[in-house]
DNA sequence: TTGCTTATTGGTCGCACACTCAATAGCATC
DNA sequence: GATGCTATTGAGTGTGCGACCAATAAGCAA
């Protein structure tokens, strides 16, 4: 038994229950991953019928793809802020690279991960990456650039060194689902290193610190059951 | 029509059979991906009945996890043999990194981002993959250890040096399916100068000549129609 | 040639999936 | 309070999947 024996219909407007949708889907998405996106996945999530998904996306992968850019660029906004109040492009990045390289961040390294995998197999999906990925390069190259401006940083291409930079962390996000944590320092200080190094700073400036809370459960690499259902 | 009206049964020793199905599997790992891995599948290329594969391997799971080391044995071997007959570990290196950053590496690529994707749900593909881990590291690592015993390199911990290096490559490897040909060549090189850069070498010591075939088709990022079939 | 072991088949079951569509019932408007 | 629009349901179709198992025949040994 779902909760009554007699459906009580809530209806919404499209918009609404499109956005209402598309969440459910990205909260699928970061948690369980892609393929977990199902229309009787989401409906029930949502209590209402598969039918009703089908109708505001008649092909699950556009919903799929949709999701995958709503998680990712709500991440992106807290990442790498569009206006930033506060902070010097440098400290900026500190922060970006002590979030992105944290146990906090897992869920995502695991998103872009099974994106990157799941694009091979849909197309619109691997639009959808595609137009993230320009995305995030842009907002962390305005970073760079703020940095070379303000005499920061030194580079040649702000476009090329942050592509470099978040090709190093895609590396290491590789590495979400098969245990991240027994990676050394200096291996998981890679994207920051990488980045000192193309920003022509001295070593360890844009390092974090040992961890805000050195006790942390440090994220298992937890198997969760049954997913990509038997396709 | 598969052949003929009337099934020919072809008996096998158990051996045989066996790393037949392996070696099937590791073909369709490599060329479709993983969860094109199906009893169905397999058998046809097999020119057998899906009972048969289910009879070797009572848990598909378990063929997955097989194919999958089968084929990045395969690919070790011929990256990084184990028994060097001729070159420098300089020259090793640089051959390792032409290759692994080359389109000819490109389905490698894509399967080992299948494989840490799909780590997420088979625990027993899991493990595989830390295994060949361990493996590709260790054989990297020698090499390292080689050319510093040899005076060529200079590093303070050559496994974790080998570990970075190969988290740049999955870094690169996590784009095969989205389009890689458009990166610029410092984003390429980015394995190589990682290298330069943690093993105390000049830069441009470890790059790759401007490819051997200039005019290579590049693989480009077609979308192999139908594969994780609706699931 | 006969017999026996067992590799191989064929068929079946249950499940989860996307997708379709006529029927139904909220709810805003009149 | 009646009416009309349409968001939502319920039921059904077809497909592909892993798993299971009794029956069959290949090929070796006696």
């Amino acid at each position: 038994m779902t909760s009554s024996v007699q459906r009580k219909r809530v209806r919404k407007s499209p918009d609404d229950r499109r956005a209402e949708i598309v969440g459910a889907a990205a909260t699928v998405a970061l948690t369980e991953g892609l393929e977990c996106i199902t229309l009787r996945r989401i409906a029930e999530q949502l209590d209402v019928r598969p039918g009703l998904i089908s109708h505001y996306f008649p092909a699950v992968e556009d919903l799929v793809a949709e999701a995958f850019g709503s998680a990712a660029t709500a991440e992106l906004e807290t990442l790498l802020p569009a206006d930033p109040h506060e902070g010097s492009p440098l400290r900026h990045l500190a922060r970006f690279f002590a979030h992105a390289t944290g146990p906090a961040y897992d869920d995502m390294s695991r998103l872009w991960l099974n994106a990157r995998h799941l694009s091979r197999y849909r197309p619109v999906l691997s639009e959808r990456v595609l137009a993230q990925e320009a995305l995030w390069r842009g907002r962390l190259s305005g970073v760079i650039e703020t940095g070379v401006r303000q005499g920061e940083f030194r580079t040649e291409d702000a476009d090329v060194t942050a592509l470099q930079i978040l090709v190093v962390i895609d590396g290491l996000a590789g590495h979400a689902n098969t245990g991240l944590g027994g990676h050394p320092a200096a291996v998981i200080g890679l994207a920051a290193s990488t980045a000192e190094r193309e920003l022509g700073l001295p070593p360890g400036t844009l390092a974090a610190p040992p961890a805000e809370a050195p006790d942390a459960p440090a994220t298992p690499p937890d198997t969760p059951a049954a997913p990509p259902a038997e396709a």
